[in-house]
DNA sequence: CAGTCGCCTTGATCTGCATCAAGGCCGTGA
DNA sequence: TCACGGCCTTGATGCAGATCAAGGCGACTG
């Protein structure tokens, strides 16, 4: 059964490769929870997207025709006002889901930060799986309201934290990269420009610029790249942080 | 089959009233997705309790242990920061739902901000009805992503508006009072102290005055109470509120 | 009905961050 | 290799909103 070499090739439709069971973004996205079947029909239902740098997904006030899965890469997510200020209110990676939370329309904008993939979807066709999929349905709940307690925490950041505070929380929140690699703890990757950064913190770039350098005369953090640092004192930069109580 | 009255008063077991059927809040709540069974097995479930001025339903940090229905009154959701600054998420009314955006332990505090009533139930017992019945989860899941939705416009409010641009946009978004009354246009009920809207907004107590006082100078709004305006000019008001592109 | 308390308003001053401005670094392309 | 453009850093200055301070206004209470 594992000829699939043999299957005759330019078959007409649409050609579809099974890449759902090969996806590697399907451990941590919306998709590990469906079984054989249900994995087959979204497999069918997949649009396979590349996006290069700055390419637009979707746009705030156009019609919410689909939802997506990113697969690869990074994307950010952000509102605008009619002067241009923007505001990032959150940015996604390989495995996390987006597009659901509106109307008939997108209530906010999003492009890709850098090269990366996604899965695009119908949302009528979702909307259809959703119904027969209670275990989708389950988990998208579960993401949503995670997603709804990580937007109350950033609440509390934009409108109570000091621009210190502001940093220091958004460095402690991100991913190390230290995952099972002793040699580089601490290291923290940042995919986004300090504009991004700030446009997520309710800051300027200078702003921004101005904390990261004191963070770093304090020997708090070590810059490598403008991208990449390490977090040398972890503690102490949850502590400026201000957690919650 | 109107013979109510007839039957046996005194049953054993806890007593139940069929509270839910005779609701106020039942129509705009999540209960309004629910059949006759389901709403008897639901309203076997339920703990009613009356809440008073400032009483607390939830506290940050506490186990999870159940959710609620809002049935009458108001509540403020907020987290705090250790040295007590505080951001309120929101303002729930009769219909709201709270409490499933957790994990094992809540990530915010709700209080009721006046004399109120709510269904709480224990959120295992929600959670098994939750997966036999469908019509909940989309419903759950719908609302979850409008609060999410709302969430996004609130972190650009906080992030990038300013403090008239703040009051304006909070007094907008308040549901007027006006519904099929012509004589009383644009009349508002705040049931929230400034103290609360600055919290809100992220704002102090003072700003939030003098915006006010402003908005009253220049003819946008009419103070009838601390707790009751009328929108004079709801055009401006909407353009000062700076509107989303 | 005087006293008190909670909440709100208003004024004076302060300050954290924005704004304005200048220059550095680095990758890209001719 | 040099010029350009995008992004970042750093310094000088300005200002929106915070903080500090002083009453005012109702709503309870004794």
């Amino acid at each position: 059964m594992l000829e699939l070499k043999t299957l005759p090739e330019g078959c007409t439709g649409r050609s579809r490769t099974n890449a759902c069971y090969t996806c590697g973004a399907r451990a941590f996205s919306v998709c590990a929870s469906l079984d054989e079947s249900e994995l087959g029909r979204l497999d069918a239902m997949a649009d396979r997207l590349t996006l290069s740098a700055g390419e637009v997904l979707l746009r705030e006030g156009d019609p919410a025709a689909h939802v997506f899965n990113i697969t690869g890469g990074s994307v950010r997510v952000y509102k605008l006002l009619p002067d241009g200020r923007r505001q990032i209110t959150g940015f996604l990676y390989a495995g996390d889901f987006l597009g659901l939370a509106t109307g008939d329309r997108y209530a906010f904008s999003a492009e890709a930060m850098e090269a990366g993939s996604t899965c695009r979807f119908r949302k009528a066709d979702y909307r259809g799986l959703i119904q027969e999929t209670p275990a989708l349905e389950a988990i998208l709940l579960d993401r949503a309201n995670h997603e709804l307690a990580a937007a109350q925490t950033q609440m509390l950041l934009l409108g109570r934290k000091t621009a210190l505070e502001r940093v220091a929380t958004f460095l402690s929140d991100q991913p190390s990269a230290d995952r099972m690699r002793p040699t580089s703890a601490g290291a923290v990757h940042l995919p986004m420009t300090r504009g991004e950064m700030a446009d997520y913190l309710g800051l300027t770039i200078e702003t921004v610029s101005r904390v990261m350098t004191r963070l770093k005369t304090d020997g708090v953090i070590r810059l490598i790249s403008l991208t990449d640092l390490t977090i040398e004192r972890p503690q102490r930069l949850r502590a400026l942080a201000g957690g919650e109580t």
